[in-house]
DNA sequence: GAAAGTGGTTTCCTTAAGGATACCATTCAC
DNA sequence: GTGAATGGTATCCTTAAGGAAACCACTTTC
């Protein structure tokens, strides 16, 4: 089969766009992956929070999987990470500006979520 | 420790705003979980294609996990898949209507993606 | 009749993600 | 001293995700 039979076949696409437009997805998607990540950005949009707060709002998360994934975001600034010295130590987690770039990301995410909950609700 | 104290130390905040976020992020991210997923949704925003075109486009995916998540993505009606009674049959996959409604939160995630890849090409 | 392209399925395997549980040091209230 | 809260770490285990390779039926081309 040549390139002519391909392209009578199926509308022509400019691959290059395609493969980079996935490249991008791709490099978004590693920083964000897992089932935890975007939930915690999520709700450190809404202002700073201890661990344990954090752990109370994430429900089913562990104190394994927070700890690990906070340092994960940590890692890639997404975060910033600090400790009181009040009396039993305290420590916050907070989004850096960079982190906030995310929100528009989470946003749209969250309001397709609130459309299909809808949708399944009552089409389905 | 009483509620009071809570408040005090840290910034009121709409408990049930932030809970339902977490919620809608997890059904939207219940639908796009995995390593394929955006990705494929992402290039079908370009328009519809074959089985072997996607295989190509989407580099490193295998067979079984494109069949499997082309599966998915038809159960939860994002996509279509038409079977051609042409030579060899083909089979061609698009994006449904809802599927389209996607295309926000995947464009968000592309360009967030792009502008991540420059961030750690210079700065990092 | 062999090769290559169509769209898959099946089997087997490895790895990574995630969960359960216990534990630690510290401090405060009782 | 007991219990609860702070923020974790360490260990062990299960499950799910994903990958490699072979295979199938069909059709066209050579």
């Amino acid at each position: 089969m040549n390139e002519s039979v391909q392209a009578k076949t199926f509308p022509p696409r400019n691959s290059k766009e395609c493969s980079s437009r996935i490249l991008a997805i791709r490099d978004a998607l590693d920083i964000l992956s897992g089932k935890w990540k975007i939930p915690i950005i999520g709700v450190l949009g809404f202002g700073k929070l201890r661990f344990k707060e954090l752990q109370r709002e994430i429900q089913g998360i562990t104190g394994k999987m927070l700890s690990k994934e906070l340092r994960e975001l940590e890692l890639n600034k997404l975060i910033t990470r600090t400790v009181k010295d009040t009396k039993p130590v305290t420590v916050e987690y907070e989004l850096t500006e960079y982190g906030q770039t995310l929100e528009k990301v989470i946003s749209e995410l969250h309001s397709w979520g609130l459309q299909h909950r809808q949708t399944i609700m009552n089409g389905e």
